[in-house]
DNA sequence: TATTGTTATACTCTATAACTATA
DNA sequence: TATAGTTATAGAGTATAACAATA
């Protein structure tokens, strides 16, 4: 998307617009910080649904994510082949691939959340520590309706 | 993009994320709600970046919005199809189209006006008043960094 | 030469439908 | 019959390149 020069106070009001233009923003941000490490937003996203949990299907993966079976695919697909997870048949039930991080895949996973969370710390330079606390948790609440309760 | 069924604290951490769902949801909620006046949440945005100024050339349209020359093309297509806005030669630059909101434009962006607002209310309802306000200060400071002091 | 609107084209992200192998 | 992974395909949304008209 092109760069706004400056939307106008009708624009900037709206809720929808600073909503795309903060997801630009901190997308940006991330995918610059994450490139040393090779690997994408939306990989690092897998990589953290599939650390610190018991093995998971593709399905199962997917789910957690919130995006398509099929989408993962060519998410798993990338990033086996640069040896960050792997797959394998499930023993249990054969239609299913068991899906991990390699120990690759875990040290690019540490690496790649280091890098995150600088990116995290950049986007949010304008607001004070309070106001960046309140602001993820605001978002979490009007994400998560349900769960509110937990910050 | 599908549903996600509850991603773990992992993600929901995630700023990136949340940013992501959070407009995925908002806009779901916009164009639901602006549907019965047979705009979009882009268009919406079109009209107000033409509305209650002076007339604009579909490109100073275009760089208000942040979006591509070309995007604006199709979009005023669209609008001027349904008889919200008018496109004429800028008769002291032939090369520009002067883009106005037509009478019919201006009483459909009140009505969508409206409905902005109430999805917008639906949108905020796990968040108190105070923290509402609070979200959207945050977004616009982190959007517009050099402009975090007006709200 | 540069700019505005336009068209043609392509790329990214995502989903739906259909195939296969298993169950 | 139903499910997991895969493939082919299509639809948004966006951008880049090239063209005609005008400056």
């Amino acid at each position: 998307m092109a760069r706004t020069d400056g939307p106008g106070p009708e624009l900037s009001g709206n809720l929808v617009y600073l909503l795309k233009h903060a997801h630009l923003r901190m997308a940006e941000l991330l995918n610059e910080a994450l490139a040393p490490h090779g690997v994408e937003g939306r990989e690092l996203g897998v990589m953290l649904a599939l650390a610190g949990r018991a093995p998971m299907s593709q399905q199962q993966a997917a789910q957690r994510l919130g995006i398509d079976r099929t989408t993962m695919v060519a998410l798993l697909d990338a990033l086996e082949g640069k040896g960050l997870v792997s797959r394998h048949p499930d023993a249990e039930d054969r239609r299913r691939n068991v899906v991990e991080l390699t120990e690759a895949g875990r040290e690019t996973l540490r690496l790649a959340v280091a890098a995150s969370d600088e990116a995290e710390r950049a986007f949010l330079t304008p607001l004070t520590p309070e106001a960046a606390r309140e602001l993820r948790e605001a978002l979490h609440a009007v994400v998560f309706p349900g769960r509110d309760e937990d910050a």
